[in-house]
DNA sequence: ATGGTGGTTCTACCA
């Protein structure tokens, strides 16, 4: 089985401590972090090797920033998404792992909607469209994980109503979400759970951890060749109760190995 | 309707 986890740690250095400590009672395979919050010459790259983690880190100082941790070889590394040169902010590495090939995305917020950052957005997830395109070409199994910062359906909010002209939920932002799936990707915790309130993200403010005001939008999409090798996918809520913990918490996905289509 | 919290960085900006 190879385990693979996604998780927004807002700031990987102030989070330090909750993530080692994770690592060691989850162990997955392979981590994808978001929000680095820092250059890659400040990742605490020693950290994650003594517990015996390889990084391929994408950074950029104070914001944003995306790595990929995992115990096996991490290969033929690229960061950024293609699309457009002048795009300076580190939302995207991807790589290969044990024959899988990952990604690591944070999606842009896009609020407020009346600034330049929600056209920034809907550009970008086109941009991801287009890629996850090229990749099916390749018809392999492939991953992308992360931090999607949208809200799929109803049911994946708290309060519907009062999230619908944001940034998260908003028609054009759902509508490009589902233009991934309607290039034949897979919404893996979904193949699973089809309860409402199912949560990745509660905000700091307003108690909404107490409350479960939560939204889920770190999300696992999977290449038609990795959905054939889903084996689980949940949500581990605990992270989110710890002390100092992240806003998001972790969700990990198990995937069967390869040679097991063969002996079905 | 507002403010509520937390991270980076030093003055607001971002989420």
């Amino acid at each position: 089985m190879m385990k693979i986890a996604t998780w927004n740690v807002n700031s990987v250095n102030a989070r330090l401590q909750n993530v080692l400590a994770w690592l060691e009672a989850a162990r997955p395979d392979v981590l994808l972090l978001q929000e680095l919050k820092t250059t890659e010459d400040k990742f605490p790259r020693a950290a994650f090797s003594a517990l015996g983690y390889d990084a391929a880190v994408f950074g950029q100082k104070a914001w944003n920033g995306v790595a990929i941790l995992a115990r096996g070889t991490i290969a033929d590394v690229e960061t950024g998404l293609a699309g457009d040169p002048a795009d300076g902010q580190a939302r995207y590495i991807e790589a290969t792992v044990a024959g899988v090939r990952v990604a690591s995305l944070y999606l842009p917020n896009g609020n407020p909607v009346e600034s330049e950052k929600y056209p920034y957005k809907l550009a970008w997830m086109e941009r991801l469209r287009a890629h996850a395109a090229d990749l099916l070409k390749r018809e392999q199994p492939f991953v992308l994980g992360g931090d999607y910062n949208i809200i799929p359906e109803g049911r994946d909010c708290y309060d519907p109503q009062g999230w619908k002209d944001d940034a998260l939920f908003r028609l054009e932002s759902r509508r490009g979400f589902r233009a991934l799936l309607n290039l034949g990707l897979t919404d893996a915790f979904r193949v699973y759970n089809d309860k409402a309130a199912q949560y990745t993200f509660w905000d700091y403010q307003a108690g909404a951890w107490p409350r479960n005001h939560g939204l889920r939008i770190d999300h696992f999409l999977l290449s038609p060749q990795a959905a054939d090798l889903l084996d689980a996918c949940a949500i581990d809520s605990a992270p989110r109760g710890e002390d100092k913990a992240s806003d998001h918490t972790p969700v990990v996905l198990t995937l069967r190995p390869p040679m097991a289509l063969h002996n079905i």
